[in-house]
DNA sequence: GTCTATACATTGATAGAC
DNA sequence: GTCTATCAATGTATAGAC
């Protein structure tokens, strides 16, 4: 029996890994408690003694899932080009692993609780701005590609039809890195 | 008792419009069949007379709202440049209207049954190849308005900053207009 | 075709033993 | 801190009177 001092602290975390992987795939409504805690290889009962809601833990989950996302994959790829390639992806869309929040949960989010959208919103101006950093790019054109790859991944996981998918997926990525990689057009 | 031969039809057609305009703002989860009949003038055991099941309801409202969208709004709108202004703009957003489910629900739609996506999917490639035709551009520059706008009403849904709010709107709204009213760039 | 009443399942949240 | 047991609420779907 672990109950080290930072035993609660690590079943939180996997409490919280649990959460993030089923609500961004599922959203709020259609996971429950039991799933997160079961995930966790724990039972509903002792999920009361880590948070007080479900609202809170959703509202903590989306913000942990994007930080992980951000920490795992932006931070430690520096081709941009190559980060576009993962995120307008197949992979990306189809993913049984770890997905984007900000593109998965575009829609749900604008239906839960100020917190949960407070914390998006902060992940959100984060994206937008990294953007911007690691390109010298200005906001504006940030805030493009930031719209095309998170509603390019959205739209194509609300569809079937594979043609329709590529379609999307490839036009997102070919204007969002248009507009990110190239050198700026003199005429503008 | 008006109990005339289209009576049911003209039922099942309130049921629909109220569905639709729940549906939209709500999501599939958080809108009961008691809300939708409540909303049409009638109680919950009528329901089962029109529809098989809640499924089916959202499935076929998820069409009606984006037709009627396209009816009462586009085609009477022979101005595109009006459209754009319409569409991403916060009365859009925050609208307790009716507003589009291509927006609100791209991400609500993923999580539902085939027939639901195929009916976006239908609605979706409808969208696109309408503004290629009024405009004359080609299918990949409507792709990407398309990305633009959808994404661009649920990304601002997303978040609560007006500031960001308009930030995401304005940009969207530029590039559209961009991408879709001027003229073709020799270089390109 | 619409109503009221109800069966039945799910699930968020709490209580109390260990 | 984790467990089992349970409460209370919600909501889909069905049954049967009118």
């Amino acid at each position: 029996m672990p109950w080290s001092p930072e035993h609660k602290q690590q079943t939180r975390d996997k409490i919280l890994q649990s959460a993030a992987h089923l609500f961004t795939h599922n959203g709020f409504n259609k996971v429950s408690i039991n799933q997160v805690m079961e995930r966790a290889g724990l039972t509903r009962g002792a999920f009361y003694k880590h948070f007080n809601s479900k609202k809170e833990l959703y509202s903590e989950a989306v913000v942990y899932g994007a930080r992980r996302m951000t920490r795992d994959r932006l931070d430690r790829e520096p081709d941009l080009d190559r980060i576009l390639d993962l995120y307008l992806s197949e992979e990306h869309v189809n993913s049984v692993a770890d997905a984007c929040p900000l593109a998965f949960l575009v829609s749900d989010i604008a239906l839960r609780d100020e917190e949960s959208r407070q914390g998006y919103q902060q992940v959100l101006k984060g994206f937008i701005k990294r953007l911007a950093q690691s390109t010298g790019k200005d906001m504006e054109t940030a805030t493009i590609a930031s719209i095309l790859m998170v509603g390019g991944v959205a739209l194509a996981r609300a569809v079937d039809s594979p043609e329709l998918i590529e379609q999307i997926l490839n036009t997102a990525k070919a204007e969002s890195k248009r507009q990110l990689l190239e050198a700026e057009d003199v005429v503008n």
